[in-house]
DNA sequence: TACGTAAGTTCACGTTTTGTGAACTATGGA
DNA sequence: TCCATAGTTCACAAAACGTGAACTTACGTA
């Protein structure tokens, strides 16, 4: 297994951002990294969308959060724990990040997703 | 030729909106657009990247932008007229469409490109 | 009317990216 | 030592992208 790749803050590009949240599964992964108290699991994802998430497709969306600089992976034993790096990104590129992460949200809420979103703050 | 496709508001997502201005070129065009006086047209585009741009490359990120709901195009005889969409956006998706240029702005800056940003902005 | 030209679009096709099942690699118990 | 669990890697099919070449449309000009 290689080591985790984390991009150094110079590294971290707008564009790089923008795509990485540009894909709603993403941006509920971040959304709720950001909320949680501590770090969380990838596997705690399996179930974030109507449809459910293969473990491949959900290991390939972590390493794209990580390399777009939003999300940093620790190894802990067997799982990996996921803290977000919104502070440093924020502290960066400005409002960026909030704006995008709260239009997500209302976004969520507009749709009949009012229940989803419920159901995936409460997990 | 078919008629432009342009999404009424309701059909415009945050995630459609990433999408397209995750790519730089796409950004630079957005932006150059806004900041114009009138409309823009695709043929105004053309040396704005470092390296230039085919028209059939430029022809498809005009029409990403449009559907994607950032740019309203009209046929004025031989030529498009691109204005933007960034009002009707701003007052649904808040402070998201700003956030984003700003970021590439800044971004710009930062980089060597201090002389290029300058160069794109009298053009 | 018939040409010529300029602005965009469409098509075809090679390249890149993305999603996913299957096989694999840790790590931590029993 | 064996098993289960978390996540990764690989291989490959499907989708998205970039671009040259051919095409369409509109506008002169003769």
């Amino acid at each position: 297994m290689r080591p985790l790749y984390h991009p150094s803050l110079d590294d971290i590009s707008v564009e790089g951002i923008l795509h990485a949240l540009s894909d709603p599964v993403r941006a509920h992964i971040l959304a709720k990294i950001l909320r949680a108290d501590g770090a969380q699991t990838c596997s705690a994802f399996l179930g974030i969308s109507d449809r459910p998430i293969p473990k491949s497709t959900l290991s390939q969306h972590f390493k794209a959060l990580r390399e777009a600089g939003l999300i940093r992976s620790e190894r802990k034993g067997v799982e990996l724990h996921n803290t977000s790096r919104c502070q440093e990104i924020s502290a960066r590129f400005g409002p960026l990040l909030n704006a995008v992460l709260q239009a997500h949200l209302a976004q969520d809420q507009r749709r009949g997703g009012a229940q989803k979103a419920r159901r995936i703050k409460r997990t």
